[in-house]
DNA sequence: CTTGATTTTGTATCAAGTCTAAATTCATAA
DNA sequence: TTATGAATTTAGACTTGATACAAAATCAAG
């Protein structure tokens, strides 16, 4: 079967922690998680999974800053907006990009594949708590 | 002097480094060239010295995947392009953010300080390269 | 079953970045 | 100039995220 996608038990592990995560999750979050379904997989598994699970298109890898790597289930292209105080990062669709993506194009030769875009700054929840302190 | 920056040797020299780089460089970079104008200096003094320059607005770093951070002499807002190709990484500057910016603000709630814009794909010469290649 | 390919395991290793204590340098003022 | 305290550098150990590898286990196909 050509083309098929292969899912051992383990990459349907780490597949599910991420289905259920609430949150995006570092490879060492995802690893925890799956050795609570899993409890002989190898940390080296789970980076495997988490490579092959991104090449066939099911899960998406991003990085902040310097900080490790992100899961995420969402597999559309999508940004991310990142909370500098409490480091809640979330995410969100920016519509209308292609002529942006299109113009950047155009004006340096490149051919692009892909934009990355990460918005920082403050969440409400922490913009309310700086209103409070002097 | 309150507000003032302190250039130290070492500091200079890291400054100095940049200013002559032809390309972005890793800390790694940095601290190769400067050990040649300063040889005695050590490893965490560079990482010091970025920390520190970045904290007074004279250095810009940032990330691309989850390599090593990049250093810029570059100090105005500006995004980068990279090659998936050959790894070159070079800076752009896209004008008009402030209309996608304030989009981004009213529809999630975030206060947005900063916008990180990373467009990947590929660079002219290696696209050349490819029509060569069957 | 048997075979060959793929995957997992367990461990070692690597690279980037951070931390610490001691030594040095620096700015300031007596 | 010398003394004093603060800031910085040094050297090296350490942490963390990620990767590499060989051996064992699993799997699919004949």
């Amino acid at each position: 079967m050509p083309g098929g996608i292969q899912l051992t038990r383990q990459r349907e592990a780490v597949l599910m922690v991420l289905k259920e995560a609430e949150k995006h999750l570092t490879a060492q979050e995802v690893y925890d998680r799956v050795r609570q379904r899993l409890p002989g997989t190898a940390y080296g598994t789970v980076y495997n999974a988490l490579a092959y699970l991104q090449s066939v298109g099911l899960v998406q890898a991003f990085n902040i800053g310097n900080g490790p790597a992100l899961y995420d289930r969402r597999i559309d292209r999508h940004d991310h907006l990142r909370c500098l105080q409490c480091g809640e990062v979330i995410d969100y669709s920016l519509s209308g990009l292609d002529q942006v993506v299109e113009r950047v194009a155009r004006e340096t030769g490149y051919q692009i594949n892909r934009a990355r875009l990460l918005f920082e700054g403050l969440c409400p929840k922490c913009q309310k708590s700086k209103e409070v302190r002097p």
